[in-house]
DNA sequence: CATCAATAATTGACCCGTCAACTAATTTAG
DNA sequence: CTAAATTAGTTGACGGGTCAATTATTGATG
C-alpha cells in the first residue's frame, strides 16, 4: 500500500520533469525566445527601470544568469544599462524602444502557445492545478539541504 | 474575463518552471546524485542489462546526454559496457555489484525526498494532480514547432 | 579616518540538456 | 556483390542554470 502510493509519487516527480523538458525547447521554437528571457523582459515591460539585484529576486534565478542574459540582451539593443549615478555598484536596466516592440510580438506567440498547453482544461480544474503546484512548491522550498553520500 | 484567465495560465506556466527549477539543485544536494542520472540508474536496475538506444527511449532524454552521463558512470565503476557482439553498433550496458549497492542509498535518500514534497498532499489530490498534469503533457506533445518571429 | 564588513555585479568552472554533424557498422536494393 | 540508406553511438557547439571566487564600491566601527 505505501510502496503503491510511494510510486505514484515517483511518477509524479517524473511527470513534472518531463514537462519541463517537454515544454522550455517547444516554447523556444514557437515564440523565438526562451522562456526565462522572455520572463525577464517581461518584467522590464512593468517596471521602466529597475537594478539587477531586484530583477534576480523577482525572476528568482541566479544572478550570474541575469548578468549574462542582460549582457547578450544589451548587445542586441534589447535593453540599455546605466550605473546608478548614487552608487556605483548598481546598474539599472530599461528596455530599449526596439526592444518593447519586439516583445510585444513574443508576447504573441506565447499567447497562442500557453492556449495549447492548457486546451481542455477549465478554469476550476487550473485552480485546482495551482493551488496544488503551489503547495508541492512550498514543501520543496522548506526543504532543508542534508549532507549528500559519502 | 479572458485576460484574468489568461493571466492565471502564464502564472501556472510560471509555476511548473519554478518548481522544476528548486526542486532540481535540491534534490541532487539531498541525494548526492541528480534526478536524471539516477532515473537512469534505476532503469538499469530494473532490466540487468539494456542497450543505450532503448535506455534512451526509456528515460526520454537526448541520445547524446545518455552517452555522457555512462560515460562517466562507468569512469566511477558503477556501470559497465560491452559491444554486442551480433551488432557492432550497439553498447550493452549493466550496473557493476559496487554501483548496485550504491543505488540503494540513493534510493533511501530520495525516498525522503519524495514523501516531503508531497507532505500534507492526500493521496486523491496526488491523483487529481496527476490527471491533470498528463493531460497539459499531451498538450505540450501536440503542440506543433511554428516558425518563430524574424 | 582607516580598516573591516557588506553589497552588486561579474566571471569561471561545472552540470545538464538540445541539435547537428560525424563515424562506424549493418541493411537494403539495384 | 556493391552502392546507397539506415542505425547506434559519439562529439562539438551552444543555451541555460548553479555555486564559488573575485572585483569594485559603499557603509560601519573602533
Amino acid at each position: 500500500m505505501l510502496t503503491n502510493s510511494y510510486q505514484e509519487q515517483e511518477k509524479l516527480i517524473l511527470q513534472l520533469n518531463e514537462i519541463y523538458r517537454q515544454m522550455s525547447p517547444k516554447f523556444e521554437r514557437c515564440t523565438g525566445i526562451s522562456q526565462s528571457r522572455l520572463e525577464l523582459l517581461h518584467k522590464l515591460m512593468e517596471v521602466d527601470e529597475i537594478n539587477q539585484t531586484e530583477l534576480r529576486r523577482q525572476v528568482n534565478i541566479d544572478s550570474a544568469a541575469v548578468t549574462r542574459h542582460l549582457k547578450q540582451l544589451d548587445e542586441k539593443g534589447v535593453v540599455s544599462r546605466r550605473k546608478n549615478p548614487e552608487d556605483n555598484r548598481v546598474t539599472f536596466v530599461k528596455l530599449t524602444e526596439a526592444g518593447r516592440s519586439k516583445i510585444e510580438r513574443y508576447c504573441k506567440e506565447k499567447e497562442n502557445f500557453i492556449t495549447q498547453v492548457f486546451k481542455g482544461i477549465t478554469d476550476q480544474e487550473r485552480a485546482v492545478l495551482s493551488d496544488l503546484l503551489s503547495r508541492v512548491e512550498s514543501n520543496v522550498k522548506d526543504i532543508e539541504d542534508e549532507q549528500p553520500i559519502e
